[in-house]
RNA sequence: AGGCGGUUAGCUCAGUUGGUUAGAGCGCGUCGUUGACAUCGACGAGGUCGGCAGUUCGAAUCUGCUACUGCCUACCA
């Protein structure tokens, strides 16, 4: 083994070793355990979030395929429809100046899949460098045939249920990518805004109480007002009660449209009147169905003002009735612009009451940036209430649990009060909607025009047009957990890995994912006896991981890490070439270049795989946030190290030595006993750590017994015996063979979350360890022997952990190095010190360099001497030629100082009566043990303090 | 406006059912390299657990209020 650990050397070729030999492929004899990745954008790249998740993933397939189940991580990725068409858009703009609708539908999507073959592999071959052990053999593409049926059977069948429907409907329209999006890809965010207050004169010669002839409507809209069906008033609302009934004429169209009354508008809320605009706003929308208004619609797809208004009934058919006519001065208007001159206008009108300034929360585009529009179109819709029924009670019965359990409060507010679902997009990368229509109108759902013909009777002379629109990414994504395993055929696979165990994803996609997932897995996944199968019993909500500081990681600060640069390392140049290029705005890139040029004065150095991911285990905790520390990942790449050099001497210490795997008599130590037994006790933390889904625990518990058990104590005590020429020879393998059968469990104890290093080690350790098999990945997974345990073992090394300190915290008090040799007496021993001493003499001697350690009797004088305690018994060394007489009195009145207080304070809870009588017995019993000991202790060393003081 | 979190050492975070002197890593200070490891070792300093009140023999932990902070949902004529 090479002196330093290197990362890059190992993680090269074990991966591709695990590959060609096929161990990611289900294999097991146990239960089936299955994980489906949330499938990444295809022509995506891995970013935090991903590494994070995907490490969690892998650390629990790995370890379930250790205990010998039958595990499938089902791998693929996601055609992700407004994201990849907006890249490859954004590419020919660049590239060839030309926009979509030059190349036309079918050349565009063809540009798309070229565009998918060549950047598909990207997002895979970042999964392969981070050790992610799915099953390639079977990786899916929301967009494969295969998946494409499953899409098309779901949409077939909901249609047929009427879960799915067609209509005219407000929904949230983004006039700059000419698409319908669902609520949840619009961003809400707080602006600094107007709030208009305009006369709107009251017809026929009407009057209000103050005798006004006009009423006064509040709006942060005003270009919606060409399209204002009627006003709105409170039925309670004495200032307006007698105008309800009569008309307005409105503004710039002279329309007469009606004053209406509706619970909508609130009498303390603006001046109590509300424009109502059902075409243009959604609680409009609402009012207007409630008092049969018309909808106006006044805007293009642009978000451009029409040159006539389309209008519409409620109930969403034509109305041919109402005056269509929009003055021409705004015919082409852009919204903004239009919003400007009707505002010019009202007020050269003289009808322009007040302008106040106004927070207010406008919703974005989450893609596009632009503000969203409230527009009438044709859409389809999935009918939500229905499907959200069982999948509530899932949740609620427990079949399927949130782990943290907080976000079952997040995903039951949501569904309890679901909308429907807008599924259809104006895009052309997706799952075309499999709706065909003839000239008449008609609509024909089916899974193929064939299908449509044959069951309609249509003869092939009838022309029939698919519609154009493709179906909402995410309605893909709700099928993942069957759709990837060959539904709707009746498969092997699916009848073996589905229902799922556990999702691994984040809480910003419950909504958008999860819970749609549940929905519709229940609808269309039953078992045996029709019951709903739910998608998965567990689903484990990351935090998010943000930078140093809590910032979320954008492009635009500026502060992405690139995962794949923390494993192979980064020079500064570099890093600052990636995070400033092709940024839309210059002037952002050196703020980013001078913001990274501070944090990374150095670049980034290489860490390895394994360091990376265990930084991301250690960081698993149930926190929403996650700040990202290069710290700690410097701290488990030390970590790394730290192993590599245990494997290191061990190695050097069993290599073509006898450790005991060709037989022969054995003898182990206590420190054998001591570390064999606490290993034990680590294996239960893990396995109970790791079904609680706290990894960050979990990797924890191992550090600690690797680092501060195995290496700070075992290995040391290993020393004195693989040393002594003298020993016995069946002590000696004993020692060597706990030294390698620990490290060998410890391999396999760590291989989950650091797959290379412990498959290194693994091979290099495995002949003297007495164990056979090609990978670790395949060995079974360390459990708690309890045989094994050794509880005396474990105090007995307290004992001489704490005789250890002791002298070392002389030495260092008294600047004695740590070299030098030291004689110690001991006085007031009980049998078990008595029985440890005897014992231990050589590892006291070799680990706190002792030479001589004399007990001494009762009553016998000890020399000057500054003492330590080791529970009761008293370890004096003495102090000629090392003599501070006044440190010494600092140092141990500094000590009784603090034995008083501890007294003091047990002894307060000890004379309070209501703690005797309260408190649990063995607290209490507790509590008179630590009383006791302190005194005993106050005691010792008041009379060593009075003896030097003497002096 | 409603809901859910967070607030613990200089920094990043753990702290399971209330019960030793509240822990870890990093950072900091002192000392130390001839035999696994300076990507290391030994020792140490550092916290009235956001604030107030309450329940209790006992509160970082439970309850109420409050401050700051983050997110989600809704509304904003």
């Amino acid at each position: 083994m090479e002196k330093t650990f290197n990362p890059h050397a190992i993680e090269r070729s074990w991966y591709q070793t695990w590959e060609e030999k096929g161990y990611f492929a289900p294999s097991g004899e146990g239960n089936s355990y299955t994980i489906m990745i949330p499938p990444p954008n295809v022509t995506g790249s891995l970013h935090m979030g991903h590494a994070f998740q995907d490490s969690i993933m892998d650390a629990l397939i790995r370890y379930q395929r250790m205990k010998g189940n039958n595990t499938l991580w089902q791998v693929g990725t996601d055609h992700a429809g407004i994201a990849t068409q907006m890249v490859v858009e954004r590419k020919i703009q660049a590239e060839e100046g030309k926009t979509r609708h030059d190349y036309g539908r079918e050349a565009f999507t063809d540009k798309i899949w070229e565009w998918k073959e060549e950047s598909g592999d990207n997002i895979t071959r970042q999964l392969r460098r981070l050790g992610a052990s799915v099953d390639w053999d079977n990786e899916r593409f929301t967009m494969d045939p295969g998946f494409y049926k499953a899409v098309q059977e779901v949409f077939v069948r909901l249609h047929k249920d009427d879960l799915i429907y067609r209509g005219k409907r407000l929904v949230n329209w983004d006039p700059k990518l000419h698409t319908a999006i669902s609520d949840l890809e619009v961003e809400n965010k707080d602006v600094n805004g107007h709030m208009w207050h305009l006369r709107y004169p009251l017809a026929d010669g009407e009057k209000t109480s103050e005798g006004k002839d006009y009423i006064v409507v509040a709006t942060t809209r005003p270009e919606t007002m060409l399209g204002d069906a009627g006003v709105a008033v409170n039925a309670e609302d004495e200032r307006y009660k007698a105008l309800i009934g009569k008309d307005i004429l409105l503004p710039l169209v002279n329309r007469r449209i009606p004053i209406v009354a509706d619970e909508h508008a609130d009498m303390e809320k603006g001046t109590g009147c509300v424009k109502i605009t059902p075409a243009h706003d959604f609680n409009d929308n609402e009012v207007g169905k409630r008092c049969n208004l018309p909808m106006i619609s006044i805007m293009t797809l642009n978000g451009d003002i029409r040159d006539e208004a389309e209008t519409f009934n409620s109930d969403g058919t034509v109305n041919s009735e109402i005056d269509t006519h929009i003055p021409e001065q705004y015919h082409g208007m852009e919204r903004f612009a239009a919003r400007k001159q009707i505002v010019a206008d009202f007020d050269a009108a003289g009808l322009l009451e007040e302008i106040k300034d106004h927070d207010l929360t406008v919703p974005y585009g989450d893609r596009s940036g632009v503000v969203i529009e409230p527009l009438l179109t044709d859409q389809w819709f999935v009918r939500a209430a229905p499907l959200a029924g069982p999948a509530i009670k899932a949740v609620e019965d427990g079949e399927i649990q949130f782990v943290p359990k907080q976000y079952e409060n997040m995903y039951f507010s949501w569904m309890r009060d679901i909308q429907d679902w807008c599924i259809s997009r104006q895009l052309w990368w997706g799952h075309r909607i499999p709706a065909w229509y003839d000239d008449e109108g008609n609509i024909y759902v089916a899974r193929s025009e064939e299908e449509v013909r044959e069951q309609n009777n249509i003869p092939a002379d009838v022309a029939l047009r698919q519609d154009d629109d493709v179906l909402d990414t995410w309605f893909s994504s709700a099928l993942w957990t069957f759709g990837t395993l060959g539904w709707p055929e009746a498969t092997e696979r699916l009848k073996t890995f589905h229902p799922t165990d556990v999702l691994v994803t984040g809480f910003d996609i419950i909504f958008f994912w999860v819970a749609r997932m549940i929905m519709m897995t229940m609808h269309f996944m039953k078992d045996d006896e029709g019951k709903p199968q739910v998608p998965f019993k567990h689903v484990y909500i990351t935090g998010l991981i943000r930078d140093e500081s809590g910032d979320k990681m954008s492009k635009s600060k500026g502060n992405v890490l690139d995962p794949l640069d923390m494993i192979d390392g980064i020079e500064l140049e570099d890093l600052v070439k990636k995070r400033c290029g092709n940024m839309m705005q210059p002037q952002l890139a050196t703020k980013i270049e001078k913001r990274t040029r501070k944090a990374f004065p150095e670049g980034i150095s290489a860490h390895g795989t394994d360091a990376l991911r265990y930084t991301l285990y250690s960081l698993a905790s149930t926190g929403r946030d996650i700040n990202w520390d290069m710290k700690r990942l410097e701290g488990y790449r030390n970590f790394c190290n730290k192993i590599w050099n245990a494997a290191n001497y061990v190695q050097m210490n069993t290599k073509d030595e006898d450790c005991g795997q060709n037989g022969g008599d054995i003898e182990l130590t206590l420190a054998d006993r001591w570390i064999t037994s606490r290993l034990q006790r680590v294996e239960a933390q893990v396995e109970k750590n790791i079904a609680d889904f706290r990894l960050d625990h979990a990797s924890q518990n191992l550090y600690d017994f690797i680092w501060n058990e195995y290496c700070a104590w075992y290995l040391e005590l290993s020393k004195p015996v693989l040393w002594d020429e003298n020993a016995p020879a069946e002590l000696k393998r004993g020692t060597r063979r706990t030294l390698v059968r620990v490290l060998e469990a410890i391999t396999r104890l760590i291989h989950p979350f650091m797959p290379y290093i412990s498959e290194e080690v693994w091979q290099n350790i495995k002949v003297e360890a007495g164990v056979e098999g090609e990978t670790v990945m395949t060995q079974s997974y360390p459990v708690l022997d309890e045989g094994k345990l050794d509880e005396l073992a474990e105090q007995d090394i307290e004992w001489l952990k704490g005789f250890i300190t002791g002298i070392r915290n002389i030495r260092a008090e008294l600047n004695i190095g740590p070299n030098k040799e030291l004689n110690v007496l001991i006085r007031n021993l009980s049998p078990d010190d008595q029985r440890r001493l005897t014992d231990n003499t050589a590892f006291l001697q070799s680990l706190a360099k002792l030479t001589d350690i004399t007990v001494l009797s009762e009553g016998e004088k000890a020399p000057m001497s500054t003492t330590q305690l080791v529970g009761k018994m008293e370890v004096l060394v003495p102090m000629a030629g090392l003599i501070d007489k006044e440190k010494e009195v600092a140092r141990l009145s500094k000590e009784v100082e603090k034995l008083n207080k501890e007294v003091s304070r047990f002894e307060g809870k000890l004379s309070n009566e209501k703690f005797i009588s309260n408190a649990k017995p063995d607290v209490v019993e507790k509590e008179r043990n630590k009383l006791k000991d302190a005194l005993s202790a106050q005691e010792r060393l008041n009379e060593q303090l009075n003896a030097i003081k003497a002096l």
